[in-house]
DNA sequence: CTTGATATGATACTAAGTATCATATTAAGA
DNA sequence: TCTTAATATGATACTTAGTATCATATCAAG
């Protein structure tokens, strides 16, 4: 269930079996994503690639999303950062102090979901978790 | 651990004790917030307390939000949500269907989070957990 | 009654994202 | 290879959610 995919060349892959087209900003936003080691804002890829439209990038955000390479996180903050999806069904941590963006995968986390099913008089579609932290890095600076 | 405040009388209260004026326009939200049932807009509000200017809106939002009397939720179609706590520690189901609010506290969730503590390399300061449904009255609907 | 802190509303702004639409690219068939 | 319909793009203008500024108003405490 761990569909890893690290290289351009895989996401282009994921793309084009979704039923999209593999075009130039499109590879150039995934060349730009797959680098990202944390979370980006739209307004940093806008930056990026200037010779790529804004409609184009924000398309292509939601694009990226719907076929699973990337995540929409909502932090504390308000800012919305995008993540690359390393493996299939993750959720997030996100550092609130230096805004690095983690994933984990948690068993527990799925049982969770099915008991709160079981609670639920509707039927469950999707769920979202996201464990706000301070980083281990950031917390070593503020012992300094 | 069950703090409900379900009368205006009780949400002014826990404003004032937390060091806030009990003004004109902050009444008029409670009172109007208090009522709800399901989720709401700030558009909403702005709409129904004309009198009561845009910012002002926005910042007793925030305030209220602040002082723990209501949440502001991400649902997945983007447009943010608001709705009253009426229990101390809870988290939001969301119909995607309808947009009601339900909340549910569970002993589960808090003891996920501690493990999943254990597991992480920093700390965690906080959680969001919303678990997307289609509701009762949707699915009944759709029956039909 | 005065005064300083707190809150307000009008206005203008920003940030994130969407709608429109004419143009460009592409894939796939004739 | 040419044509064509589907798909994608970029420029532009717009919308939506929320913030900044700031002069004015309100209030609580002395």
């Amino acid at each position: 269930m761990t569909s890893d995919h690290s290289s351009v060349a895989e996401l282009i892959g994921i793309l084009e079996e979704a039923g999209h087209r593999a075009t130039g900003p499109r590879r150039e936003m995934l060349a730009l994503v797959q680098r990202k080691v944390t979370g980006f804002t739209a307004e940093e890829i806008c930056k990026a690639l200037p010779e790529v439209g804004r409609a184009t990038v924000f398309r292509t955000l939601r694009l990226l999303q719907d076929i699973g390479i990337i995540c929409k996180l909502t932090v504390p903050n308000g800012i919305p950062v995008y993540t690359i999806s390393r493996v299939d069904h993750h959720h997030h941590t996100v550092c609130v102090r230096c805004g690095k963006v983690g994933e984990f995968q948690d068993s527990t986390v799925e049982r969770l979901i099915d008991e709160l099913g079981m609670e639920t008089s509707g039927e469950i579609v999707g769920h979202r978790i996201e464990l706000y932290v301070t980083c281990r890095r950031c917390l070593d600076q503020l012992q300094l």
